[in-house]
RNA sequence: GGGCGGUUAGCUCAGUUGGUGAGAGCGCUUGCCUUACAAGCAAGAGGUCACUGGUUCGAGUCCAGUACCGCCCACCA
């Protein structure tokens, strides 16, 4: 038999994650854990992983959505579900195609140089170097997703689902092409959808600028500006149709300055008569108002500004070539000289910007192609407004179906290389444009073979969109596509709810008539411990690779979720995740000192009665009813907490709230199995004729660490495993804790007997703690006491002297008078005395007795006044009305101790 | 312009369907290297739950309004 001493030397007294975590991770996935066994008639959960960027490095916000999921996925697995969680990666578009850019600048090269085929070859080859990084960087967490089905947005399965979705929306006429204003970013070379484009406030200034008369040069209209570049592409002023000021305008001409074209003045109701003049210039191809106002008067379209945002020919001789900012400022420079400007206000307003590159956002008519999106947006809003998906938390519901609400058509068009073409071409010979599935080598219309594939590509998002799908094989109808879809639960950041959640919501009900996920679960934004947004410029970053490095994965993905609510932000800061890696080792040092016990006492562990252990929800080491084994009503206590913590973790768990779950675990662990049932279970081991707490330890122990593995799966697995070493036999017990089953609540076990006795010990110790601290008695010194009314103690009475051991007193019951120099503390009925000889201070004693009854008499007199109080009587439930008195009898029993003391001490 | 969230201990945050001496972590004070753990143990201090009014026997929790902070949406020329 190995000593206690020799085997806690064994153990190290720091937990050391990464001796731990690369060894269990390789273990978990050498055994297949991580893949679902398809049963059929069992309802399968499922998570598709928000893909990442191919060449992306895990950050924070990913290590949070893994660490959530996660923790879904696995409490799942232990639960017997077969459960999915599928990752994979995004090509991600404009962010990938940006990022090679670069790097051929640093060549000395542009994109354009070398050619598309060979632009797109170099991004293939950054993405084999570079796309692995993301998914090894997931394995560090410990994510148990099912990596034989990981998927790539550009594989060919994905791809297909792309081109076949396309086809489909565009023989439905839900896809088309369309000359309409559209968001250019001249960095980037691109369009970009609505969502894409930032708006910022602007420091800017308003110019006021004359259009004279075309036929009386003596009068004329001011209109407002902030982009006095764009006038050269005016085709019209247009003022409010109730605006007097302008009413004998209205049908006239007024001539544009500079190139001296007559334009219209129109009557639109969409002008504000408050803002500016009440005069606007109107330039359709540069202004999404602008474009509708012109269209409604049938007005022309002249570009002005290039894709390069240089002037074009259409701007005149004197400004062609010139950049727009440029040729603002020679503009005014004109105006000014022509007394055409008549004045220039500061003014704040909002900017698109690019989301990529922050450039400012140039609106250009142009040729594109869109989703017509309104047809799906209400199937969308339907499935959420029927209940089909939930939303958590649930204000979001409300913003989503706002979007869904005002939802405009969707440019998926982009003027990039890198990513899935769009499958359109365009016969030179007869114009015709075909769709295809295939690539075509012949028109459709004519015998020409000269045709041209469209150049665009599709926004990332429209793969995204289709990703709940296409991952497990649409358009194809595979077994994983029928067994897994709909999936259960998308959970992801609150940010991206309408570039993604809602497009699958849209894509997934259009290709597969049925929703993709029954619960969107949506998380919160990570700040710094400031609050402050992270990023790399303000240097604020935290690297999850870092804090993996030196605390473990564990620590992190507890201290990310911990104490977080659903949908709030939170703010993440080292201390945090010290405090996290300090329960890591806490729970460490506990279970060390139980194996020492279990391994010192191999002959006390109880083989496992099969009736008595419900396998296989709840393997136990020890009969689960106390009528089968009588236990000591200690053991009844914390295997009664042990229990409420398991009620308590799954209805938190079930309600999504994963933060309150781990605070519940936490605290059990720390608070009540550490703090106290182990200091209670030392005492009894003192005692050779007691019967031994290992098994109980063992048990709590063992069902704590299922509890909490979902959260900190390494540490429980490594812990666990050792521990299960050293328990007899059991069938319900398999290698991992992984798969092991998740603690199910055991009502039978709530003892409120043994929980009252509990708390009753605990104020006591902590009350004989507190007056020995403030006496300054030697710490650890024995100190004999008395225990009075101790046989209304109960059945624990005699369990009840012992533990007072804990506080380093000796007791024995007594029913005499005690001498006058003890110290009393008191709990309800229950009194102990303690002399404390050379110590006893009579004034400091009566003080302090006086001041504990005067706050014992404000609570009682609360109590009074409420129980006297007729409507509450009449109105409160029972139970509360019952707890009432229940309180108040236990309080004035202290109180008549408390008088009888000072009486005594007089 | 519209909408949402936040305001609880010095700091960061929880707070289930309203149930009544208000919780955690970190920090602070005091005492302890007590053979599981100093990444720890024990004791303690610290809160008019932003403000005003209402509903209720009872409000941190529900309703209305106010203030400040933050976020999202929107075609502010």
């Amino acid at each position: 038999m190995t000593t206690r001493t020799e085997n806690l030397a064994r153990i190290p007294k720091v937990y050391n994650p990464s001796e731990v975590e690369g060894r269990i991770y390789k273990s978990w996935m050498d055994n297949g854990y991580f893949q679902p066994r398809i049963q059929e008639g069992k309802q399968p959960f499922v998570i598709i992983m928000p893909p990442p960027n191919v060449t992306g490095e895990l950050h924070l916000g990913h290590a949070l959505t893994a660490a959530a999921e996660d923790a879904l996925i696995r409490w799942h697995r232990m639960m017997g579900d077969p459960t999915l969680w599928l990752p994979g990666s995004d090509h991600a578009g404009i962010a990938t195609q940006v990022v090679v850019e670069r790097q051929l600048v640093k060549e000395g090269k542009t994109r354009q140089e070398i050619g598309r085929d060979a632009f797109v070859g170099r991004v293939w080859e950054w993405v084999h170097q570079y796309g692995r990084t993301i998914a090894e960087q997931h394995k560090r967490l410990g994510a148990s997703c099912d990596w034989s089905r990981e998927r790539f947005t550009l594989d060919e399965g994905p791809s297909r689902a792309v081109r076949t979705t396309f086809v489909n929306l565009y023989n439905e006429g839900l896809i088309y092409r369309g000359e309409r204003i559209i968001n250019w970013c001249p960095r980037c070379s691109t369009a970009l959808s609505d969502l894409e484009v930032i708006h910022q406030e602007v420091d800017s200034r308003l110019y006021y600028i004359r259009y004279p008369h075309s036929l009386d040069p003596t009068r004329h209209l001011t209109v407002a500006t902030t982009r006095p570049e764009t006038l050269l592409g005016d085709t019209a002023v247009a003022v409010n149709p109730d605006d007097e000021r302008f009413s004998d305008f209205i049908g006239q001409n007024v001539t544009l300055p500079r190139l001296n074209r007559p334009i219209p003045v129109v009557a639109d109701s969409a002008v504000d008569t408050e803002f500016g003049t009440g005069a606007v210039k109107v330039t359709p191809a540069h202004d999404p108002n602008d474009f509708d106002i012109a269209q409604r008067h049938d007005l022309p379209l002249i570009t002005v500004i290039g894709p390069q945002s240089t002037m074009t020919e259409a701007a005149g001789p004197q400004y062609q070539g010139m950049t727009a900012a440029d040729c603002r400022t020679r503009i005014l420079e004109d105006l000014k000289a022509d007394t055409l400007l008549e004045k220039a206000e500061p003014l704040t307003h909002s900017v698109g910007h690019c989301q990529r590159c922050n450039t400012v956002v140039e609106p250009l008519a142009g040729k594109q192609w869109f989703v017509k999106v309104g047809p799906m947006a209400d199937a969308a809003a339907k499935a959420v407004t029927e209940g089909r998906i939930r939303i958590v938390p649930d204000r979001f519901t409300k913003v989503y179906l706002n979007w869904m609400d005002n939802i405009r058509d969707w440019c998926i068009s982009r003027q990039l290389w890198w990513g899935h073409r769009i499958p359109v071409w365009y016969c030179d010979g007869c114009d015709h444009l075909i769709v295809s599935l295939e690539d075509p080598t012949t028109c459709e219309a004519c015998p020409s073979t000269n045709i041209r594939q469209d150049p665009d590509v599709l926004d990332t998002w429209f793969s995204s969109g289709l990703w709940p799908h296409s991952t497990l094989g649409w358009p194809d109808d595979t077994e994983d596509l029928r067994y897994f879809y709909p999936g259960s639960v998308l959970e992801t950041g609150y940010d991206i709810l309408f570039f993604w959640v809602a497009r699958m919501i849209m894509m997934g009900i259009q290709n597969m008539d049925d929703i993709p996920f029954h619960t969107v679960y949506l998380h919160g934004l990570i700040q710094d411990e400031h609050g402050e947004k992270m990023s790399k410029v303000k240097g604020n970053v935290l690297n999850p690779l870092d804090i993996i490095d030196e605390h473990g994965a564990d620590a992190l993905r507890f201290a990310l979720t911990v104490g977080t609510a659903p949908g709030n932000d939170s703010r993440l800061s080292p201390a945090k995740i010290r405090a996290s890696r300090n329960f890591t080792n806490k729970l460490w040092n506990a279970s060390r000192y139980v194996i020492s016990i279990l391994d010192q006492s191999d002959t006390v562990i109880p083989a496992p009665e099969p009736e008595s252990i419900p396998l296989p929800n709840s393997p136990s080491v020890i009969p689960a009813k106390a009528e089968i084994h009588p236990l000591p009503i200690e053991d009844r206590w914390i295997l009664s907490r042990l229990n409420r913590t398991i009620e308590d973790v799954t209805r938190a768990l079930t309600s999504f709230r994963l933060g309150d779950a781990q605070e519940y675990v936490h605290d059990f662990i720390w608070n009540e199995f550490c703090d106290w049932y182990i200091e209670i279970a030392k005492v009894r081991l003192r005692d050779p004729s007691a019967p031994s707490p290992a098994p109980v330890l063992a048990h709590v122990l063992e069902s704590s660490l299922r509890l909490l593995h979902p959260f900190m799966p390494f540490i429980t697995e490594e812990i666990w495993q050792s521990l299960v070493r050293r328990i007899p036999d059991s069938p319900g017990r398999p290698d991992s804790i992984m798969i092991a089953p998740y603690p199910t609540p055991d009502p039978s076990a709530i003892d409120p007997e043994a929980e009252e006795w509990a708390n009753l010990l605990m104020s006591l110790v902590r009350g004989v703690r507190n007056v020995r601290a403030e006496r300054k008695v030697e710490a650890g010194k024995k100190v004999p006491a008395v225990l009075l009314d101790c046989e209304t103690l109960g059945p624990g009475g005699r369990s009840f002297l012992e533990n007072l051991a804990l506080c380093s007193v000796e007791a024995r019951p007594a029913d005499a008078p005690q001498p006058e120099n003890s110290v009393m503390v008191v709990e309800k009925a229950t009194r102990i005395f303690l002399p404390l000889t050379g110590l006893f201070d009579f004034a400091g004693e009566r003080q302090r007795l006086e001041s504990s009854l005067e706050d014992l008499r404000k609570r009682i007199g609360q109590v009074q006044s409420r129980l006297s109080n007729e409507q509450f009587l009449s109105k409160a439930p029972p139970n509360v009305v019952e707890k009432e008195r229940s309180r108040l009898s236990s309080w004035q029993e202290e109180e008549s101790n408390l008088l009888h003391r000072l009486a005594e001490l007089r």
